[in-house]
RNA sequence: GCGGAGGUUGCCAAGCCAGGUCAAAGGCGUUGGGUUUAGGUCCCAAUCUUGUAGAAGUUCGCGAGUUCGAAUCUCGCCCUCCGCACCA
């Protein structure tokens, strides 16, 4: 093991010894309330989970140096059928599943046969996740996260389970939850609803809703599904495939006519299907049915586009408006020899007139012919033009089509808004339903089997849009931060889609529905106020309460203050004052003060968070802030386990040392843009905090000096002062602003060349330049703490300071010691010093032995001054006039042109000293510096009586722009 | 389709909201120099082009506009990425 492994290793084990990071409420100090999401434990964790983690980490260290009571709590998440699903598929022998569970195992094993081992204990859910969340807090530990496990819990423990069950039968009480059917894909074989993890193909296959139109036909339907309801009057007969199955069936108590291969998907969409005659499609061609307005009779015809597989196979035509139709009817026309045997006549369809129903600009009176023409389509063979067609079609009628007056009540109104209309009336006259179908083909399970679309009859949902819970969601996003505020308009358009939400299934583990126990919490919904739960976990734990005692009344009681102690003790068997020091703890410590996670959270975990505390919670108790960080991607991709392009987290802390691994996961990238993972970059930085340890080892004391002004020091020591807190103030300001690559920055690379330029410096006594640097160093690494915890605990141990520094004190800018001159006559010297490069490089070759340095003279420094004092914008007139208005500078006249015109040259006013003396002064000072870095001897001039200046350089001199002469 | 984010000098990545001190921070890479340098060390400098002494020219996806002045503001265009529901 390295010496930095040691080290971590060893403060890791003292800090657990120690309890640091163990906290409990205490009135006298402000508390600090810091959530991460807990981690999904099915697998091993990445490096992009250690960037979100190790965030959240830097803000709670930074919070408690700060001197808050920081409570940053961890547990696991089990719920759902990730877990459940990987541990059948291992039963079952799937190689793949093994394969990657294997994976993961060799992390945490040395041999085969400790992988085989405890992959053959994985029979069940619960030993999976509990294995995967103990090794994951060992990874977390080995980060160097403080956090407080004495809180930890599983989704799947049955005390927690009695707090979501607490958590909805509040929301039934309230009556958002509901109960109704919905669709999902659905495999018939399995007989199971299927995700994308199930599918073999399609997996990004949604569900669509077609509207089936029942056409009166017989003593039944002809039911035709559509997503064009409002065109049904300009229907002009019906498409049926000749030589197809076809069904009469009793539906739900009705007579239909649909396809043969729509029965089984009539029945998956819980419908009630029994078949009464099965019959080729040519037996109904050429029989009439009636439209659904004003019933006049309607011809049905025979198509062989029409496909039985998709929706009912019944398709009613608007040739008129849709294209494939359009061709189908034309084609008729122009050949209808075959329709004799159906007892159609040429006559009969010729007959036919297409019917215009939309107005729309652009288009004759049908839009389907124009489209059809200008793509010069012949057949109905010519599927893609014929489907670009209909989509040019749909989209421009939907936006710009106005229903025709032959559109009953319907009429002059556009399509976009007329269509739910014309569903709805349909419906309180009972010619539609509704038919599913996934919007792409195929769609395949795992097993092998074509995905349907199920209805699961009584599927218990939330309904985000029961009155009043999303105002008042609103309300709350509205007073809450957004760090970034960029996203605020995510969770913004979020609510405004939510509808009614699933928040139960029939399978995997979790917390069953109290109300209806059959049905299973889903995974994203018993995750939503869980913060709450953190604050008395560890009571609950430690006094071993059981699970029957968690009644409603006893979190009535925690979390609302409802009923009293005794009352509460009474039914639950719990000790009154256990009650209330669990009461207590959750008062002190809610509400969630942040939230750190990903944006891939917004429209579903931090959304809900948001819906349910405003449900459950007083307004006092609801987060305060939500702060965002992006994914860590490897090499341009996303990290995948399938492509082994990932690095575990629980190789970072032996490849690389936690503390690198944190600086660099910091300081690659701010938090809301993607970080990429640059394995070269990562060793610099393992260079750069090896830098900073040896520069503490070297400068660190326990009782620092700081030298200032009236000590009479030089400009150097009084610049690095100034630098540091100036340092200082600049990163506490960047993590209040969640800036934490600013602050990593800072507090590494541009400390290290401070330091690196004060140590340079020539001519500083020891015992100034060393007191000085024991001075940075005792503000540097408490700076540097929650970047690189373990390395500062070691400084700080060795050179003899009590406690520990993850909660010593944050360090505190002192204003008195930044010092904007000293630091800006640096920066004068260093331009200088570029300048003279500068023109050595365009010497080519000749040595110069002597800088002559030309000051400008007094009053420039004054103009400029009193440029900046009037804040005058960049106008060369303006600039002149104020100049101008002022005796002392016109006296000055030409040179004065020359200055404003620089000015103006520069766009603005530039960095100089505020006096020629001070600038001459700080010249003086770094003379011996300026020697050093330019071999040459330097002597400071004032421009205005230059002892020596053969070339007569000196009258170019300006302010921070000494003029000069090499020799 | 709907919604969102973004395109910066070899690469990564700041800046943009609050226009000027921006040829544009920082890191990586590259080049040169230094350090008796165990070490994938550390330090310094240079790194758009040109250059007659510290200067000039051309850049921030493309095109136009506003302004004394635009990487930053406005409009149009092109391109990339992300989310869109039962999935954690």
């Amino acid at each position: 093991m390295s010496d930095i492994a040691k080290i971590e290793k060893k403060w890791q084990k003292r800090w657990r010894k120690d309890h640091v990071f163990e906290v409990d409420p205490d009135p006298k100090r402000k508390k600090f309330f810091l959530t991460v999401p807990y981690p999904y434990v099915n697998g091993a964790l990445h490096i992009g989970h250690g960037r979100t983690y190790t965030i959240g980490d830097v803000i709670a260290r930074y919070k408690r140096m700060q001197g808050f009571n920081v409570l940053f709590p961890m547990a696991s998440h089990m719920t759902g059928t990730p877990i459940q699903g990987m541990v059948d598929r291992i039963k079952a022998g799937d190689p793949v599943a093994i394969e990657q569970y294997k994976r993961d195992l060799r992390l945490y094993f040395d041999t085969e046969e400790e992988v085989d081992a405890q992959l053959a204990k994985f029979v069940d859910p619960w030993t999976t996740a509990s294995f995967f969340a103990k090794v994951i807090s060992q990874d977390f530990d080995a980060l160097g996260l403080g956090i407080d496990w004495r809180r930890r819990f599983t989704t799947g423990d049955k005390e927690y389970n009695k707090f979501v069950e607490w958590q909805y039968q509040k929301f039934k009480d309230k009556g958002y939850i509901k109960q109704g059917n919905y669709p999902l894909l659905y495999c018939p074989k399995d007989g199971n609803p299927v995700g994308e993890d199930d599918l073999l193909e399609g997996a990004t296959a949604k569900i669509k809703e077609f509207t089936a139109i029942k056409w009166p036909f017989e003593d039944g339907f002809l039911v035709a599904a559509t997503l064009r309801p409002e065109t049904i009057f300009g229907v002009t007969n019906m498409w049926i495939h000749p030589t197809k199955k076809y069904v009469w069936a009793k539906v739900d108590g009705e007579k239909w006519v649909v396809a043969k291969a729509a029965v089984e998907k009539l029945r998956l969409q819980a419908k009630t299907v029994e078949v009464l005659e099965t019959f080729s499609g040519s037996k109904i061609i050429g029989k009439k049915f009636r439209a659904i307005h004003d019933e006049h009779e309607i011809p049905i015809l025979p198509a062989e586009f029409v496909d039985v597989n998709n929706a009912t196979g019944v398709v009613y035509s608007v040739p008129g408006h849709a294209p494939f139709d359009y061709i189908a009817l034309r084609d008729l026309w122009d050949n209808p020899s075959g329709l004799e045997k159906f007892g159609i006549s040429a006559e009969d369809v010729r007959g036919i007139s297409i019917i215009g129903m939309i107005d729309m600009k652009g288009y004759s009176e049908f839009p389907a012919k124009d489209a059809v023409e200008r793509r010069n389509i012949k057949s109905q063979k010519e599927g893609e033009k014929l489907e670009d067609a209909t989509q040019e079609i749909y989209k421009a009628e939907f936006y710009d089509g106005v229903m025709k007056d032959n559109c009953e009540q319907f009429s002059g109104r556009m399509i976009k808004d007329v269509k739910e209309d014309v569903v709805e009336w349909m419906r309180s006259i009972n010619r539609v339903d509704v038919f599913y179908e996934p919007d792409e083909r195929p769609v395949v399970c795992k097993c092998g089997t074509d995905v349907q679309v199920g209805v699961f009859a009584g599927q218990w949902f939330l309904d985000y849009t029961s009155p009043g819970w999303k105002d008042k969601t609103r309300g709350a996003l509205a007073s809450m931060d957004i760090v970034p505020d960029t996203y605020r308009v995510l969770f913004e358009n979020t609510f405004d889609w939510l509808t009614q939400r699933p928040c139960a299934r029939k399978r995997g583990i979790g917390t069953r529905l109290p109300f209806d126990p059959d049905w299973i919490i889903e995974s994203l919904s018993d995750s939503t106020i869980y913060m709450a739960y953190y604050t008395i976990a560890h009571h609950i734990r430690n006094n071993k309460l059981k699970p029957d005692q968690l009644t409603p009344a006893f979190f009535d009681y925690i979390f609302l203050g409802k009923g009293t102690p005794l009352k509460v003790s009474k039914s639950t068997g719990i000790a009154s004052t256990l009650l209330e020091t669990m009461q207590n703890e959750f008062r002190y410590w809610y509400p969630n003060d942040q939230r750190h996670t990903n944006p891939a959270h917004i429209p579903n975990h931090l959304s809900f968070a948001l819906f349910h505390h405003v449900a459950i919670f007083p307004k006092k108790y609801w987060i305060k802030r939500i702060s965002i960080s992006e994914y860590l991607v490897m090499a341009g991709g996303k990290m995948s386990k399938s492509k082994g392009s990932v690095i575990p987290l629980v190789e970072v802390p032996k490849k690389y040392s936690a503390d690198v691994f944190r600086v660099y996961a910091m300081a690659a990238a701010e938090p809301a843009s993607l970080m990429e993972w640059h394995e070269r970059d990562v060793s610099a930085m393992t260079g750069r905090t090896r830098q900073f340890y040896d520069i503490m080892s070297k400068y660190a004391k326990k009782t620092p000096k700081v030298f200032t002004k009236q000590d009479n020091v030089s400009m150097a020591t009084r610049w690095i002062v100034s630098r540091v807190n100036t340092i200082v103030e600049n990163c506490t300001n960047f993590i209040e602003n969640f800036r934490l690559r600013d602050y990593a920055i800072n507090a590494t690379s541009e400390m290290i060349r401070v330091v690196n330029q004060y140590l340079k410096r020539p001519g500083i006594p020891k015992e100034e330049r060393d007191a000085t640097m024991a001075y940075v160093c005792d503000i540097w690494v408490r700076l540097a703490t929650p970047l690189m915890p373990h390395m500062c605990e070691e400084i700080w141990s060795k050179i003899g300071r009590d406690g520990y520094i993850s909660v010593a004190d944050w360090p505190k800018p002192n204003k008195k010691l930044i010092d904007r001159e000293v630091e800006t006559s640096y920066e004068v010297v260093e331009s200088t010093i570029r300048d003279i490069r500068e023109i050595v490089k365009l010497m080519k070759g000749k040595k110069a032995k002597t800088a002559h340095l030309y000051v400008a003279p007094e009053w420039m420094f004054k103009a400029m001054n009193s440029i900046r004092k009037a804040k005058l914008s960049i106008v060369v007139g303006d600039i002149m006039k104020h100049l101008m208005s002022n005796e002392d500078f016109r006296i000055h006249g030409k040179e004065v042109k020359s200055i404003v015109d620089r000015i103006a040259k520069e766009n603005g006013l530039w960095a100089h000293s505020s006096s020629s003396k001070s600038e001459r002064f700080a010249l003086n000072d770094s003379a011996s510096h300026m020697k050093s870095e330019l071999g040459m001897e330097i002597v400071v001039h004032s421009s205005e009586k230059p002892e020596y200046d053969p070339q007569n350089k000196a009258r170019f001199a300006l302010p921070g722009r000494v003029s000069i002469f090499l020799e």
